[in-house]
DNA sequence: TTGTACGCGTTATCAA
DNA sequence: TTGATAACGCGTACAA
């Protein structure tokens, strides 16, 4: 093959215009106009409404799997959650998409069912790409998963928990205090019975749980009988299951702390149905404080988790970190707040 | 620059093994490496185990920039969705993923906030990157998007409803027939004050009304008094309040139909609160049956909808798409069910 | 079945 | 501030 038949060679392309067509149309160079597009304030002023108009013109669209060949890092930010129905994570992916608008970061995310196998394989998965950042849940990866993420060589958010030593950045709150939060508060109304139910039983629920039980001993009435708990996923027929296993083996309880708030809707039918009275008979607490807690009959108390703003901001921990800056805290606290309601109240709810 | 100086030109890469490395460990071409990872079968055996080997010493992972920027297609599936905080939306991409783990394909998902603009807007950002496939919420994408969706060069399902008039694949069900099929259990127990309750108003609402007016009109019963609706979001508490409004305006009213579970919860809540007594003095009904329905005191009847299903199922019609196999159905309809439960019936409860 | 040569569309390098 | 040129790593076309 000659070189006279270079020019007749197939062209494969997709038909889109190229940056190479905006620059021709705009007589300029292909990487004024890639400038132009990323970084405006680099280009005077004249090219740069040339190269606007080229691109409206043409109707130009950068392509980004070009662009992420050629800068080895794509505009995809990789999100490793461990459930999508557990409503506590539907929350955080909208802040996080949220926190996402108007910037091209696209996310793209994953399911690890609360499987750490599943976590590594997925990891590896996005970083093959180049991912732009990375958000994953909880701050109990195994060490090969740990490592993965201390080379990721982009930002890293560990989020729903805080602890000592992050990857990169975390944000959270500590489950522990949550919990003890709770069973404080139910100790300090009297209460000296009080069941702990928890499902799933991921890392997070045993924080919650070692804080209830720390709060149980400091007052000398931890009794393991009042703990029940399964490694089955969480859900409101679940909570009814517990609290009736509770319920026979400790019919003297006279408080029930459930590791969240599906669990909580469960006891509450199941008492509904058994006849059982709260608060008077049993009170009831929850966990994350799902809008529906405030409007049951009677209402319950919960503890409200800034599940929204996790992904917000972490968001904007990434985008911070993207941009250059190195912000002093990388442990972001957001706290929760306990909020105290019918359930776990004398008062009679229909009079409230 | 002299041809001298060609060798020692910056070398940009990642550092990461490359087809081209594992392709000289292996001793054969680049292109074989290709095939024999995409296509085993069209290798040899020998060749295809040679490879095997120099791709695990090498720890060779495919770059997917790289690969999407070749190939023009990326190994991404494009997914919009109106909410993520909507149960049903988050079980329709658990049913996505799961249908997804073995494949090579991710997700990328964006939600459209129920607003056509968003969604037009985002759909732009997805085809921009060539998705393997993409997955749009609703049939009533307005003329721009629908046409976007006609050009997009790879397989589209619409999916949640079905239609006459599909982009290209079609998975979900009728809603005007949920619709009917709730209000017709409710006339057929007797009932003829029938209120509806609905919340954010998107088309499938709109469609489960005109369902429930259709049997309404039917029956003789329809009087607009009797629908209460809104545009703002669906919540438990908005139940509460929608039912507060009903109940003003129409205090005759012996059963409700709710657009939602939510919806329905909140009324069932607000209803306890009241001292009205389901199902004796107002029955109650709820659409799409989350898990709580089932458990609920008393127990809710609600149209079980396929969620998971659905998402499931999109995903195996975009395989089967891309694999070449056009089935003969572009639509399929999952269908739901009645769920009748002790909201609309008229045992008491706690004797069930 | 296997290999060669080149194109995909962008960004990095370096010089002007 | 601007541009020429190469490089990113893989897949396609076509030939062997």
């Amino acid at each position: 093959m000659d070189t006279a038949d270079v020019k007749n060679r197939v062209r494969r392309g997709s038909g889109r215009p190229t940056l190479a067509d905006v620059a021709s149309r705009a007589g300029v160079g292909t990487i004024t106009v890639s400038r132009a597009l990323r970084h405006p304030e680099r280009v005077s002023a004249e090219l740069r409404a040339r190269i606007s108009t080229a691109v409206n013109d043409l109707g130009y669209v950068l392509n980004p799997n070009a662009s992420a060949l050629a800068s080895a890092r794509a505009a995809v930010i990789g999100v490793l959650v461990p459930s999508l129905t557990n409503n506590v994570f539907a929350e955080v992916l909208r802040g996080i998409h949220d926190g996402l608008v108007d910037s091209r970061l696209q996310i793209q995310f994953a399911n690890t069912h609360y499987s750490d196998v599943e976590e590594e394989r997925l990891l590896r998965v996005f970083l093959s790409q180049y991912p732009s950042a990375l958000i994953v849940s909880g701050i109990d990866q195994p060490p090969a998963t740990r490592s993965l993420l201390e080379n990721a060589g982009c930002p890293v958010v560990q989020i729903m928990e805080i602890g000592p030593e992050p990857v990169d950045m975390m944000i959270g709150f500590s489950h522990f205090e949550g919990g003890k939060a709770v069973a404080r508060h139910l100790i300090e109304t009297g209460c000296r019975r009080i069941g702990f139910l928890g499902a799933r039983m991921d890392p997070r629920s045993h924080r919650r749980l070692a804080g209830y039980r720390a709060v149980m001993e400091d007052a000398g009435c931890f009794d393991d009988a009042l703990v029940t708990t399964t490694t089955m996923p969480s859900s409101v027929s679940m909570g009814g299951e517990l609290f009736r296993q509770a319920f026979s083996k400790t019919p003297d309880l006279d408080a029930l702390v459930c590791n969240n708030d599906d669990l909580a809707m469960g006891v509450l039918f199941a008492c509904h149905r058994a006849g059982l009275s709260i608060p008077e008979r049993i009170r009831l607490a929850g966990f994350n404080d799902l809008e529906m807690m405030r409007v049951a009959f009677p209402s319950i108390t919960s503890v409200r988790t800034p599940r929204y703003e996790i992904g917000r901001q972490a968001i904007a921990m990434v985008q911070a970190a993207l941009a250059g800056e190195k912000p002093p805290e990388t442990v972001v606290d957001l706290g929760f707040e306990l909020k105290i309601r019918e359930s776990t109240t004398q008062m009679n709810p229909r009079n409230s």
